[in-house]
DNA sequence: GACCATATGGCACTCAGTACCCTCTGTAAA
DNA sequence: TTTACAGAGGGTACTGAGTGCCATATGGTC
């Protein structure tokens, strides 16, 4: 068996496409560049671009498919825990993704904001992490009342925190530090959503243990859970 | 020619379009079928279909435009109250909207559910429902501490909990009360992120009443919320 | 009648996306 | 070596959405 040393001969098709794609939408933009454009650029026929490329808009996206996966992977190895924890995880891992390569996750956020079927096509992609979250939260919630619900409103709400702390990052240019941005939003989801996280700080704390909270009336709630959990968190 | 009787009342052209797709949608599939095969049906130009319609999607939702102009009034006209209790009328609004033609909204819900094309565009309507609840609830929440974060997370959980509600019933075949289920759903909303009604109820009781709440450690905070909530509430 | 605005139809065009078939190249079996 | 095979990429023609431009009604006004 000889076995011919292979050398890497190309730099993969799929890249060299993105590439030349992305190029050209920030030369002329995403809707006067063609398909026929991004395929002169990279030298390749234009057939081979949608083997690559189920669509022109999934070139902005290139690495979406994989942060799905790696999601799906990390709630499927999930074990017990705070649920809610577990899902702002989920989310941080978008956030690596995008702090992996700050100035084309930049670039990508100016040209999908002035773009609108980039974006709805972006909201397509926040979908699908969405509903990967909600689907693992109800799996957590069965038997609890309205746990569907509460699936489906923790997610729409860990997804639109974790958006704002991603946008106030993109907006600086990729500057500031994505993680604390990040970090700060989820954590006021889990405020109130969250169960706290003392099954999974050491030793739990007896559940004899009370805490009091007093309270005007007409108080917004928000306010309220703030102190209350001040006051949970506690030791 | 000499044919110049026409007694025709003129059925709004908007309408007839949307009839026609809508019968062939549910014959053949919304793929399966052409603008042409549309505007043969309804019998009249190829052209005058895009005159009404921006895109053959925009025809499945025909009224959400108008819709969104509802609830743009409506906030703009909300004075004072508990900024989460006025969006959740907001997305009353839209439920009434479906309401009105439950068998419609039902065919068109099965329709949506099946096309990815279709729900692709759902999200970007639901989305602009989203942003103009939370572009008020941001108005609303200047001053205070990560106002705008509140606001987007406050506005996707009410849209994620409508959604649901209205899912709920569209699922049943239109058949039971669309309108308690989605109070019902916003209520869970409400209940975390509400004010309380205590400004909008009447005589609004004394800032020194205070309540008194106690709770084991490790509680879930839904839990705790849903517990003073009720102390809040009483009268 | 002439005049003007609006509504509609017709036609041709661009471009995304798909189906089908071709060539090329490297590899394994005869 | 020849043959057979497989997989990557190229080429062509087609469908169908959406747009621009212009011609043609229709209805109202002076």
């Amino acid at each position: 068996m000889t076995e011919a040393r292979r050398p890497v001969k190309k730099p993969p098709m799929r890249e060299v496409l993105a590439e030349a794609a992305f190029q050209l939408f920030l030369e002329r933009g995403f809707e006067r560049t063609t398909v026929d454009d991004i395929v002169a650029r990279a030298g390749v026929g234009r057939r081979s671009f949608f083997r690559y490329f189920p669509s022109k808009e999934d070139v902005v996206f290139p690495d979406h498919e994989r942060c799905l996966a790696d999601m799906t992977a990390l709630l499927d190895a999930a074990d017990g825990g705070d649920p809610v924890s577990t899902v702002c995880d989920a989310a941080r891992l978008v956030l690596r993704m995008y702090a992996a390569n700050p100035e084309f996750s930049v670039q990508r956020y100016h040209l999908t904001r002035e773009v609108p079927g980039l974006r709805t096509y972006e909201l397509s992609v926040v979908r699908r992490y969405e509903r990967t979250m909600a689907e693992y939260l109800r799996g957590r919630y069965v038997g609890t009342p309205d746990g569907p619900l509460h699936a489906e409103v923790i997610a729409a709400a860990v997804v639109a925190a974790h958006n704002n702390g991603l946008r106030s990052w993109l907006r600086s240019g990729g500057e500031g530090d994505a993680e604390a941005a990040v970090d700060h939003a989820l954590g006021v989801v889990q405020e109130v959503w969250g169960a706290k996280d003392a099954s999974a700080a050491g030793p739990a704390a007896d559940d004899d243990e009370v805490v009091v909270v007093v309270a005007s009336k007409g108080t917004p709630m928000w306010r309220v859970v703030q102190r209350v959990e001040a006051a949970l968190a506690e030791d």
